[in-house]
DNA sequence: TTCTGGCTTGTGAACGCTCACAATTGCCTT
DNA sequence: AAGGCAATTGTGAGCGTTCACAAGCCAGAA
């Protein structure tokens, strides 16, 4: 194989706009203080010459990589990613931080890291060396793993934290899960449900913590119980399928069904099917996620939507940004909203109330 | 910012070993030649300082990239995306591709590139000018354009062509859709189905095509008929429902139906319920893709399952070998298998026959 | 007019690594 | 024991870009 050389370099558009490189590196990097004369000649330079500047040699030099690392969980097998399911999530993330980055001339890399194992850090350490990210996203539960915040943090790398609010480096992004799990829960009340089971996500993620408290807290605040209406899921279909059983099988069983996830979402929609209970006459269910899989299940699921394109989409701006301006220290908040589809309806004999 | 140095460089480890750099760069680059008792030596050092070589260097220094790029239908927009469902198709891409990049110290890397813009050659020469990758994964309809085909050979850049059979440069991995499709008939024929209706996949992608013949070769190996069976659809929901609408309101409807996609076939049994046929007692149904949704439907559907990680695990293989062995010139054929759920049934009065 | 100081442009070195080639080593032959 | 050849190690240059700094330029002030 021949030795693979730039076509076009940088010094050819120099050559060919009579400057030296150093002007044409301050164009390309679109410097200040450069006459509007030069700028326009070297542009035009670089535009016949369909100039592209090597990210190899900016990264050498000492500046930017125009690189941002995504780190994501990584299933351990192909099995365990395709019984995982809820990887819809992985293919939003890429498209806002894809698209994100590309409008300001970064691309966006994923890394497959396992945070169960013993070399997360030497995965992550070689990532960093062998890529030179100039910021990192990390998505739960990396997000909330110590060791892997303070690795950034040491080499002092901007990073983002999606679904996390433990203070300290990096910068935090979550979606408000109290807010949307309270939201939910409002909506069935005002419905008229008394009774609201909650299936709660995998206990590893404390974002799951937030949303059984947003629910409580709804609750209470309508003067309804809780007790005994909370089973423990873990986002999958299999542990939405035990839980729904549960609470469904209880003598004084919900009529409405929040769950942490689309999947479980869905798991209880077939347990319901099974006990004979029509969605939403004797059973109202709403979901997480409001991923596209929920506009297909019968009666579509209404869901609380997660604005991770947004999210991660902020969490790349402001990673771009961090170059020039240190990263906020508050933690950023974004809204989901409850996207209102077939699954719910009044309860039964609301209208008494 | 301060400006970021590589904390440890390939001199750290050659002074620490007391060798030249080449050395260490032999080791790192496991060529032979080097004594074992050097090669440990040295490996030590490494280890010891946890060394790990700079891409970007490596890259400059006119060695491999360790990168390879996958290039992705865009979509223009994130409702277009999320319109498109089909998305988990990038999901097994990516695991596919980036396990098996990572087994042999490479790493993948997702452009995003909208073929149906005039600027796909800008954005393509401009992302391997930046990026300088080491191979590039085509997937349809990429695989097809002549343009970006054109501009790889061009480069010498080897390729691989996901969906696509078309002589010329690059090596062509295809599904075996002929194959899949005529499975799939024969599995319905076998049950006793005599009309089986198709639902065509986008006319765009010529892998429609095959399954189309497939099922047709399938359909005359049986003595069946086929005429205005077939209707055109473009792989999404939408166009499954109008289609499937259109085959069962036919005076003599289809028995069976197959559809190219996951979707589709979701659109089909969705039609189905709405005109009161259950399924598989009034109608079996069988899906292309196998992506993990039709796990969940009711009844569950049966599919056809693409092997895509298997697919682009070996092109990922290739390409990377690519640098010693040229690629081979021949077509690689991966075959699917059909993956039995409970969409499919035998006919009504099959046992006549 | 001459000088000061800010804007513009240019220069050489450096980034971390591999290439081609040169120098050294070890071992087998004669 | 000397020669020869292959295996092993080392050397200097160069990849494409930016950095720090130096040099040139022009305007307005003294």
């Amino acid at each position: 194989m021949a030795r693979r050389r730039q076509a076009v370099t940088i010094r050819h558009v120099a050559d060919d706009a009579g400057v030296s490189l150093q002007t044409v590196s301050r164009v390309i990097n679109k410097e200040p203080n450069v006459r509007p004369a030069m700028k326009e000649k070297v542009q035009a330079s670089i535009d016949k010459l369909g100039y592209v500047p090597s990210i190899a040699a900016q990264r050498m030099s000492g500046s930017r990589s125009y690189l941002i690392l995504a780190l994501n969980d990584r299933a351990r097998t192909i099995e365990d990613w395709r019984a995982r399911q809820g990887t819809d999530w992985v293919d939003q993330m890429l498209l806002g931080g894809m698209l994100t980055c590309a409008e300001h001339g970064y691309r966006m890399m994923v890394e497959l890291v396992d945070t169960h194992n013993d070399h997360v850090e030497r995965e992550l350490t070689g990532a960093i060396a062998a890529l030179q990210p100039d910021g990192v996203i990390l998505t739960p539960p990396h997000s909330e793993n110590p060791l892997i915040t303070g690795l950034l943090a040491k080499q002092n790398i901007p990073f983002a934290r999606i679904g996390s609010r433990e203070p300290g480096p990096g910068i935090c992004l979550t979606m408000d899960d109290e807010r949307s799990a309270g939201l939910a829960t409002d909506k069935l009340i005002e419905l008229g449900h008394r009774r609201i089971g909650f299936i709660a996500g995998s206990s590893e993620y404390s974002l799951s913590g937030w949303r059984v408290a947003g629910w409580q807290a709804a609750m209470a605040n309508a003067g309804l119980q809780t007790d005994g209406l909370c089973e423990q899921g873990d986002f999958g279909y299999e542990s939405g399928e035990a839980a729904a059983r549960t609470l469904l099988s209880l003598p004084n069983r919900p009529s409405a069904i929040i769950a942490s996830s689309d999947q479980m979402a869905l798991a209880t929609l077939e347990v319901a099917r099974e006990m004979n209970l029509s969605v939403p006459q004797d059973l109202s269910v709403i979901s997480f996620d409001n991923t596209p899989i929920v506009r297909f299940t019968n009666p579509p699921l209404t869901a609380v939507d997660q604005p991770i394109v947004q999210t991660i989409s902020r969490a790349v701006e402001l990673l771009i940004n961090a170059a020039k301006a240190p990263l906020p220290d508050k933690p950023i908040n974004i809204e989901g909203k409850l996207e209102m589809r077939g699954s719910i309806g009044p309860a039964r004999g609301a209208n008494d109330l």
